[in-house]
RNA sequence: GCGCGGGUGGCGGAAUUGGCAUACGCGCUAGCUUGAGGAGCUAGUUCCGCAAGGAUUGCGGGUUCAAAUCCCGCCCCGCGCACCA
């Protein structure tokens, strides 16, 4: 019998047949057994590739086995709908971002159909459209009521020829990513967010995300940067100043010969106004400030310092020691100023070296003893205290603890902690984002714009022409207005914001996505959150998910929401690559479902994504595995319309084929139940259904054997143990045996435990290592009846005899070893 | 440089607690079948060897009756951070 698998078909009926009966609807007044699915909302990129699909395929086959498990499943889907791309392709080809973007929804939308993942776009969300970005607007507002939103003038990347600024994702090797042209600094008043307020917390409580991944968690702390150690006040020669500077490595002080300032110490000019090369020093300063962050923070950019003609005294050696100024100093961090110390630390060894300054051994190491002209790299590792007076010969971990105590009770410094998290940097130069909502007034200064005058709205008719500043500044209409405070004129901040801000927040509006008094409902997001699944990109691993515990944070603080972290389990998927590359336009690598959906079938492609790899390793896509899948598709719907053609004979005894049936069944329940819940290893589950098929297309091999009860509960199974995967085959088979209702209404199996053993099992003979025989034996064989069996067996006997019995190991139901 | 992953057949990968290495799939080989399709079925497929047998999880060493798995040293690949004092 030929049977055709109609996948055009079924795919297209079953998909409006769960659109019909609101299989993803969430009701969101029960909360009974509620299940949060978040996947990353995407931003509206021209069109999807199958690299993009892996995460809504994930997604989707979690939220269809959480509905089988009887959950009341949340799985939403909005757009992060800000941001450059779209404001870059109106700039080029004249498309106003509103039109292009909503083009790019339409397109995603239909290929996320196509793909037959379901989400409950009842609760959609889009963050460019003013109902949306309304509430953006809201929460920036209660973060400056706080005073956790602030002004200050930032340095920030600048492309000359673009005309712009740049975020530091734009830069790359210190070039404009765009033209190539150097990118240099600029000062401008910047809008940040005081997330470091929140350091500790955000540091602390990553303890409590105890189900996410590791390297997630490992990469927000070095973010976060936590570094302890001791703030030391060096003081100045010839005055009565000092300068302060931190170090982790106190024990190093007495080694300190010189000390380092960055070019944008706030002091500089008056410390250096009565030295005579004061205008040589001025230049410099100026020479490196101009080259730009970006190319200074790599290490291997060259070192460079002047002489600031200086000195300050080293608190513990009360010898005066030179002031620099040298590029490889950053004002960011600590305090500017840095005790160098040429002998412990490579940077200070460098330099020292080019500039010749002066090396003092202060920890030696215990192996071989440091001869300082003979160094040729500093000496970074633990060793013994010298040249340190009382604290000479301590090991340098006790020195350090001993020595940040003197310098305390000398009042010479203080022990600190020093982080590298910065504040939030928000405010972007650019259109395609939602406007700050501050007004400008003479009279009365920065003021917010009231609640009740939300959405700030952002102009359609706007010149997109890059200028450095946002386009909106052109809109008279829109900078116009009247200050909320005295009424008179005032303008509005034209700066937009950064879509991360439109992103740390939107798990939160989904459950009361239409509610237009408030950004989202307290009693509900109360009960529906935290996240139970969030799935996306490991790509985000640190800002959009750092910002969001942030904001949440926030919120939690102002009592707006019982919870302080806002998703539960994170799951990071693997990229998809394509001849060893992300897949993207440029490298022309780009696989489109499209035709493969219209070959093979969606249900084809979400099997082959599923099957490629563990989900959180990255995988190399091939047009040929995907062949593969849909073998396995049309032989699992052969199969189900052949035995039903074929009719059974449910009362026939059951025989030893059936037994084993029976017993895979449920072996291969347990094995995709426990895959599912070990992290998603779906591609092992899809391998144990294959056997399990597998094995009923040998047994039913034999052409007059007719359909016994035992192979029907095995086909029932299987179907519903793939549905999630291949979830409209697995629908349309499912009323091919019989059933009436949603495949995915149907309660996921669970296995009996009883009918997984055996009466015998199969033992494996080794001598000295090597397998040499195998023996299935009772399940209850003692150790002395598998002695006495494995001894005497021809193929185990060749190898022992004549060779003394030394031992004789017995792991019970698995292996024997014999040593001789 | 630091941190995190990883290295298993021709390829994607499996091995969950130290106990049969290479499941499942792709590809390949041979045969069968056909209503010639982008089809189906059967058998085989880690390597060397006719075989007996031997070797094999990046390389070298170690622990153990037993190591892909644990320990030590090294090499290579990917990702993240990167002059953070």
């Amino acid at each position: 019998m030929k049977v055709e698998y109609p996948h055009k078909d079924i795919e297209k009926k079953w998909q409006k047949y769960w659109s019909e009966i609101g299989l993803f609807h969430a009701d969101i007044s029960e909360d009974e057994n509620k299940y949060y699915c978040l996947m990353m909302f995407p931003y509206p990129s021209a069109s999807l590739h199958v690299g993009h699909g892996r995460n809504y395929i994930i997604g989707d086959a979690v939220a269809r086995y959480k509905l089988m498990q009887g959950y009341n499943v949340l799985t939403p889907m909005g757009w992060d709908a800000f941001g450059l791309p779209a404001e870059n392709a109106a700039i080029k080809g004249n498309v106003h971002p509103h039109v292009s973007t909503e083009r790019n929804i339409a397109t995603m939308k239909r290929q996320l159909g196509q793909w037959g993942v379901g989400y409950d776009w009842d609760k959609e969300v889009n963050s460019s459209r003013p109902e949306y970005y309304r509430w953006t607007q809201w929460i920036f507002l209660e973060l400056f009521k706080k005073g956790l939103a602030y002004k200050k003038k930032a340095s920030v990347n600048w492309c000359p020829s673009c005309n712009t600024v740049l975020a530091n994702e734009q830069v790359a090797d210190g070039a404009c990513e765009r033209c190539d042209t150097k990118v240099g600094q600029k000062e401008l008043e910047q809008w940040f967010f005081k997330i470091t307020d929140y350091t500790e917390r955000l540091l602390k409580d990553i303890d409590k995300l105890e189900h996410w991944p590791d390297r997630v968690k490992i990469m927000q702390r070095n973010w976060i940067g936590r570094s302890e150690g001791v703030e030391i006040r060096f003081p100045l020669v010839g005055g009565d100043k000092e300068l302060t500077c931190f170090t982790t490595r106190v024990d190093t002080i007495y080694g300190a010969t010189y000390m380092v300032l960055a070019p944008e110490f706030p002091l500089l000019d008056e410390l250096i106004k009565d030295v005579e090369n004061k205008e040589e020093i001025k230049a410099f300063v100026q020479r490196i400030k101009s080259e730009g962050m970006v190319k200074r923070a790599q290490i291997d950019t060259e070192k460079e310092g002047i002489f600031s003609g200086r000195y300050v005294i080293n608190p513990m050696t009360k010898r005066e020691i030179p002031l620099w100024i040298a590029n490889y100093v950053l004002m960011e961090y600590g305090t500017g100023a840095v005790m160098a110390v040429p002998t412990h630390d490579q940077r200070d060894f460098e330099f020292a070296k080019k500039y010749d300054l002066e090396l003092r051994i202060v920890i030696d190491n215990p192996k071989f003893p440091l001869i300082a002209e003979d160094m040729e790299e500093a000496y970074v590792a633990d060793g013994v205290m010298v040249n340190s007076v009382q604290f000479d010969g301590l090991g340098n971990r006790e020195a350090m603890v001993k020595i940040a105590e003197y310098m305390e009770s000398n009042n010479i410094g203080r022990r600190t902690v020093q982080y590298k998290l910065r504040d939030w940097l928000i405010s972007r130069q650019r259109y395609w984002g939602a406007p700050i909502p501050i007004i400008y007034c003479d009279v009365c200064g920065i003021q917010p714009v009231s609640e009740k005058d939300l959405p700030v709205l952002l102009p359609e008719k706007v010149e997109f022409k890059p200028h450095g500043e946002s386009p909106l500044k052109d809109v008279k209409s829109f900078v116009e207005t009247k200050c909320p405070k005295c009424n008179k004129k005032a303008i509005r901040e034209i700066d937009t914001m950064d879509t991360f801000v439109d992103s740390s927040w939107y798990y939160l509006r989904y459950p009361s996505s239409k509610d237009d008094k408030k950004a989202f409902d307290t009693d509900v997001v109360n009960k529906w959150l935290p996240v139970d699944q969030y799935i996306g990109g490991v790509e985000h691993a640190i800002l959009h998910l750092l910002y969001s515990r942030f904001i949440t944070k926030v919120l939690y603080d102002l009592k707006l929401v019982s919870f302080d972290e806002p998703f539960g389990r994170l799951f990071t998927q693997g990229m998809i690559v394509k001849d060893g590359a992300k897949m993207s336009k440029s490298k022309g690598n780009v696989v489109s479902p499209d035709g493969l959906i219209e070959r093979y079938g969606a249900d084809t492609v979400r099997l082959y994504t599923l099957f490629i790899g563990p989900p959180e390793k990255d995988a190399e896509w091939s047009d040929r595995g995907v062949e593969g899948a849909y073998r396995f598709l049309k032989r699992l719907y052969r199969l189900v319309m052949e035995v039903t053609a074929k009719g059974g004979d449910v009362s026939k005894k059951e025989d030893n084929a059936d037994k084993d049936i029976m017993r895979m069944t449920q072996a291969t329940i347990k094995k995709v139940t426990e895959d599912m819940e070990r992290d998603f290893h779906f591609n092992t589950a899809i391998s144990s259904v294959m056997e399990l098929l597998n094995k009923l297309y040998l047994v039913l091999g034999d052409k007059d054997r007719k359909v016994s009860g035992a192979v029907k509960e095995a086909i029932r199974a299987a179907i519903i143990l793939i549905s999630p995967f291949v979830p409209h085959i697995s629908e349309e088979l499912w009323r091919v045996i019989g059933e009436k209702d949603s495949i995915f209404k149907t309660k996921w199996p669970s296995y009996d435990k009883s009918m997984l053993k055996t009466d015998t099992v199969t033992i494996v003979a080794q001598v000295n290592g090597k397998v040499r025989a195998r023996f299935d034996v009772s399940i209850d064989a003692t150790e002395d009846e598998l002695k006495e069996i494995v001894l005497n067996d021809d193929g185990v006997k060749k190898w022992i005899e004549g060779k003394p019995l030394k031992k004789f190991v017995v792991v019970p139901n698995k292996i024997v070893n014999i040593v001789v």
